[in-house]
DNA sequence: TGACTCATGTCAACATTCTGACATAGGTTA
DNA sequence: TAACCTATGTCAGAATGTTGACATGAGTCA
């Protein structure tokens, strides 16, 4: 160790501190889910399929932050595991319809569960206020980094 | 597309919108590096160097929130680069201290502008009381999901 | 109809990061 | 002193993710 405990002007940033904050989530998420045999990514494209069924790779990809080619190969495995199922054609377009089977349900219900802890954990003792107050800054952020984009 | 337009409940994940600006964030951040040459990894390393010389291979890690093994490498191409320099043996212990060469806090100089520029257009229209609010809220997080670790 | 644009799925090559492992330096404690 | 324990740097292998590229299906518009 080569420095004083903990940062100084540093902390300051409020992008460095967000990212800081999703990287203690992501951690968080890893640590509860390793023991179900579950990383953050597999569990990311399972719980947005349960909210969202018949979404297409496109569009976990997006949902998930990753690129298509990578969601691709997470598909396959998943598919490849029994826990979703796509259409050997499409429907209409190219864009493959994906569900969840009754295993990916079972798999995902307990992930979900300790997921929702860990969220819990991290809003602490946040009243309601503070926890609106949290998504208004939050969304915040995000329009007005996407704002620009066409 | 499959889906409507925007999102309906996952939103209401603050996890999920975390994710989400950090994601963000990043995104906007590789715009505006990009064209200077330079990676998010990249800044983050030389402007935690520049705020605090000296510190180590595994001090940056921590810092930047990827493993020694990654720093390692980036410290690497950094120094061959010509931006850092370390020296050939270790002063005490085995941590060798890390420091920006005038070559490198030039680099960073116009990098450090150029998303600080951003990091303003994220906090948008904030006033100082929200922005205060919201690095309670984003320290909360970090400390609340951090207690438990040893 | 035909040309154009856009989104999608997929292939290949590359880059990045991580995990596992090892030896070493320093501190702690019996 | 000697036996731990922790932290560090580094090597090797594997997993993961990305960019670039291509063909296909659907909609748009002259």
């Amino acid at each position: 160790m080569s420095q004083e405990p903990r940062g100084v002007e540093l902390g300051t940033s409020l992008g460095y501190l967000l990212k800081e904050a999703s990287s203690a989530l992501r951690a968080s998420m890893e640590a509860v889910l390793r023991p179900l045999g579950m990383t953050v990514t597999h569990y990311s494209c399972l719980e947005l399929l349960a909210q969202r069924p018949g979404l297409s790779n496109s569009d976990l990809a997006r949902g998930t932050f990753v690129s298509r080619q990578s969601m691709n190969v997470l598909l396959l495995a998943l598919e490849r595991d029994g826990f979703v199922t796509r259409p050997d054609k499409a429907p209409v377009g190219k864009a493959l319809p994906t569900q969840l089977t009754a295993l990916g349900r079972s798999r995902l219900a307990s992930a979900s569960a300790a997921v929702r802890a860990v969220e819990e954990r991290m809003l602490g003792a946040l009243d309601d206020a503070s926890r609106l107050e949290a998504r208004r800054i939050l969304s915040g952020f995000v329009t007005s980094l996407t704002s620009g984009d066409t």
